[in-house]
DNA sequence: CTATTGAGGGCCGATTTTGGCTAGTACACG
DNA sequence: CGTGTACTAGCCAAAATCGGCCCTCAATAG
């Protein structure tokens, strides 16, 4: 595993890769990643790295880059659907489900959408509330307002 | 959407246009105006502007302006039967409620007086309490009475 | 005796709160 | 390995709450 660090408007980040694949982003401010690790950047992490900092200046609106989820069928599933959201777009939690045809499903895609790995990159930060509202996000709503003006999305 | 201001014996107004109609009238000393902006004239502003102008100085009894009114089905008629008043003239919140023909829904009417977002132009100010008091205007009791007196419909 | 005042209950629509329901997943238990 | 059970970054509908009111009624004052 190699890691790099990344300082961004939402806080500092780590990026993880298993060599060939990017494989996780965290928020370093959440005790989700207390674990340390020594920096090592490989030409994944150098790509993932330089897309991030295009994106949070402006200038990129897609990513281009090898994932390496891991979840269940249905979490692939509901990941998959939110790179289809443009960016600049929001979807309600309804619209994936009813997009996966499980409208039923809502809460479930709601969990799944918590446990994306990718955050930013998988844009599951364009889901919100059928009402409207701006609810959860695994690095805290702050950083998921400031995605969504940045993208223009909000106001 | 772009904004006016202008001074008025009420105190400081903001006017708000969406560009093709006018959306909000707002009392500056109340906190409900918070937001700053940019001041930027467009006609619908400059029309509204200038009939205002024209009534503060008694020269004006009838406002020609598009209005987007934005309520529920039951606001906007209640608003719609307050432009139905004549300038000078007084209802009480009874009347305007059976002349919607739901003579019980005389505090709804209240509410709905309170919410009115374009005030002055939509003359929530004629709607007084059934026994001749002068209850509640969102923009204070005492706009309230400048008004009426201005229009002559008090002493 | 008439006029004025204040408290209480009822009215209606909008807004907020609440409780049941949901599908999928993780975990404990046999 | 099956089951059972208890979680959610949700949703919807029903129920409770809240107002720019208004009427009634009793208690006062003149």
């Amino acid at each position: 595993m190699n890691y790099q660090y990344l300082s961004s408007p939402v806080g500092k980040l780590r990026l993880v890769s298993n060599g060939e694949s990017l494989v996780a982003i965290e928020f370093e401010n959440l005790q989700t990643a207390t674990i340390e690790g020594e920096e090592r950047i490989d030409h994944v992490l150098k790509a993932c790295g330089d897309q991030l900092k295009e994106y949070f200046a402006g200038k990129r609106q897609h990513f281009d880059l090898p994932l390496a989820p891991t979840g269940t069928e249905f979490q692939k599933n509901v990941w998959q659907a939110l790179t289809a959201i443009p960016y600049g777009e929001l979807r309600s939690y309804r619209d994936i489900a009813e997009s996966l045809e499980k409208p039923k499903a809502v809460r479930a895609v709601g969990a799944a959408n918590g446990r994306n790995s990718l955050p930013i990159v998988v844009p599951c930060h364009r889901v919100i509330g059928s009402d409207g509202s701006l609810t959860g996000f695994a690095g805290g709503l702050d950083a998921k307002r400031v995605l969504l003006r940045l993208e223009g999305a909000i106001e």
